[in-house]
DNA sequence: GTCTATATTGTGATAGAC
DNA sequence: GTCTATCACAATATAGAC
């Protein structure tokens, strides 16, 4: 990966002696935080999946805190930036729905943990729902979201003056989308429990999700 | 509620000494634990706010992860007993539909970070997800979701031999309309800052998707 | 940049008097 | 049942050598 480059230093180093300790930790910490979420994990379970000495978390990001932030806006550039991308583009509305189910179901699916930490951390630290999304941006939150409802608004109308589509408001209709792509995921859990699905099957769940998922949601906006 | 009865003691007693200090510290747990999650939490943030003394919590409760499944059956206890029920009755399928919308999104407009503290909860401890229906119902988890499946399934396939609906899966079916209606407490926080709402404007969203969620379930549902 | 060793809290748990 | 006082320890932050 990133070792392909010189290594200035060949024989003296057994455990992470590469040019990329910083990167390893913030690795481990990801995945760790991911499953614990923030306030349950240990830095030194970090620390230990990294293979690296505890003293160097702190050299590299001072805190767990500081350490908590960077992996959060790395998560959120992995949830939220495909969508956006999608909803504010000028593709058709049919298309969008049918990109992002197709889009994020696929994604989360390689990354099934990722809306519960997600969610959970922004549960306990709503403060972060904006590094969120500017995170990915770079714009300020609210304005995403006024320029994605334009977007949609514009698109809707024209369907409803036309008589093709049943009205409704942008918000509700990115609402409804984004719920029905991730909530499988956040509840996973819940779901496996209650359904009694094993990995392998809610794999077939998402699976299934993916072919009807989109026509189901065109149908409920028809007139 | 239990300090119907007598009071065997009257005057001597200044901060809690009445004889329900085991429910002033649930109470007081559970809103601690709602905003910070179990992990996050502290025992000595609980103990203030219930307005005991922190030696309490162990004579009650002996544990703080005791302490902390205590407060999530009693949640589990107010999410899901009531769409259980809906869907596992014999109703009309659109009844259903609109009761689950109109009970769900009434109940969670009052307890919004419910569904927050829930998932987080899951998402860090899947082992919970079991003990989360069944606390409820008294059954095993997967034999709730057979029942509740096997009605629907045969409410769905009436409906699509008559050509009044377009075939899903039961589950398909039970997924989207949780998702619907939790998805976006869940992830209220995400959405306040996305589409730039105050508290007020999230409570008009969702009195607005009152209105519109079951009509809008619904026509997905058409042929 | 990386290690060993240690300081410094924060935090849950508990003993024992009342 | 409730309080005061305190313990034991886990966990993070840090100093300083290499």
């Amino acid at each position: 990966m990133i070792k392909s480059t010189s290594q200035r230093k060949g024989p003296p180093r057994p455990p992470a002696p590469d040019g990329q300790t910083e990167q390893r930790i913030l690795d481990a910490a990801h995945a760790v935080f991911m499953r614990s979420g923030t306030a349950g994990a240990r830095t030194q379970e970090i620390t230990k999946e990294a293979g690296v000495n505890p003293a160097l978390l702190h050299y590299y990001f001072r805190t767990k805190e500081r350490l908590a932030e960077a992996v959060f806006r790395r998560a959120a550039c992995q949830l939220l930036p495909a969508v956006i991308g999608i909803l504010a583009s000028d593709a058709e509305l049919e298309e969008k729905v049918e990109q992002v189910v197709q889009t994020e179901l696929q994604h989360l699916s390689k990354t099934p943990y990722l809306p519960g930490y997600i969610l959970s951390e922004l549960a306990h630290h709503p403060e972060r729902a904006g590094q969120l999304v500017s995170a990915v941006t770079g714009m300020v939150p609210a304005e995403i979201g006024a320029r994605i409802s334009a977007v949609l608004r514009k698109q809707i109308n024209a369907r409803v003056r036309a008589g093709r589509m049943h009205p409704i408001e942008p918000e509700q209709f990115a609402v409804n989308l984004l719920a029905m792509c991730v909530f499988p995921f956040a509840a996973r859990p819940m779901l496996m429990a209650m359904l009694g699905f094993d990995k392998a099957g809610f794999d077939t769940f998402i699976e299934r999700r993916r072919r009807e998922l989109a026509p189901f949601f065109l149908r409920a906006l028809r007139p």
